[in-house]
DNA sequence: TCATTTGTTTAGTGTTTACTAAACATGTGA
DNA sequence: TCACATGTTTAGTAAACACTAAACAAATGA
């Protein structure tokens, strides 16, 4: 398997763990509602991430970015979803020109657009 | 039900059937390599819209925009999803900065990129 | 040392997704 | 009129999804 996701959310607990064993994968699984051995078969990658709501969970616990962690599964949260279903024709249209182009480019357009007066 | 997506084909291909045959539901569903009586439950919304796999052929057969199809459907083309994914925080506050600005902010961005030297 | 905690493994389960197959009643054209 | 096409309805299903339950061996720590 790829197990991308798998790894990222280990580092993530073993990193917070080292500091506090409030982060064991027992502990972790108990607060984030899922069992412990379904944990440790996600983060070994013996079984395809979770749900969004278990991701989002999981990132929340572990204190990372909730998209960047989703997209380490290959998903989209609902809340960006839901944002191009309400006008598909203009983020479909956005979307495809950024998709081509370098990072530095697309950070341009945020901060033009979180700055400029719109 | 909700049946936006269903009556949305069902508009459409009604629309291209007023000048051509062909575009009877059992023909369309043929073409489009699904059973017709699922393509009549999809049209009365008895059933929840299809697969995107199937939404893109109709889509294409109807001579409709795929990603207003997709969208009443409440869906987001993988190809789109895989935009965001590759570049999650990037797009995730381009996304969220957009979300509430009104149509015309968001189609200038929109030109601005495609016309603009970047 | 021995009770506890840890991570792992195996087997099984309810739910949802995305359809098919087949029969049906109604309508149309030759 | 009657063969054929149309849209509809009912019942069923294979595969994927998102887990749980329970038992296990290894490490920890009092």
């Amino acid at each position: 398997m790829n197990n991308a996701f798998g790894l990222h959310i280990r580092r993530a607990r073993l990193a917070r763990r080292a500091e506090d064993k409030r982060f064991s994968l027992r502990q972790v699984a108990t607060r984030v509602g899922i069992q412990p051995g379904y944990l440790s078969r996600i983060e070994t990658g013996d079984t395809p991430p979770p749900s969004e709501a278990t991701i989002t969970a999981l990132s929340r616990d572990l204190g990372e970015n909730e998209d960047v962690t989703l997209a380490l599964a290959g998903k989209v949260s609902q809340e960006l979803r839901a944002v191009i279903v309400k006008r598909p024709e203009l983020f479909g249209e956005l979307l495809r020109q950024l998709a081509e182009m370098p990072d530095h480019a697309v950070l341009r357009v945020v901060r033009e657009v979180r700055d400029g007066e719109w």
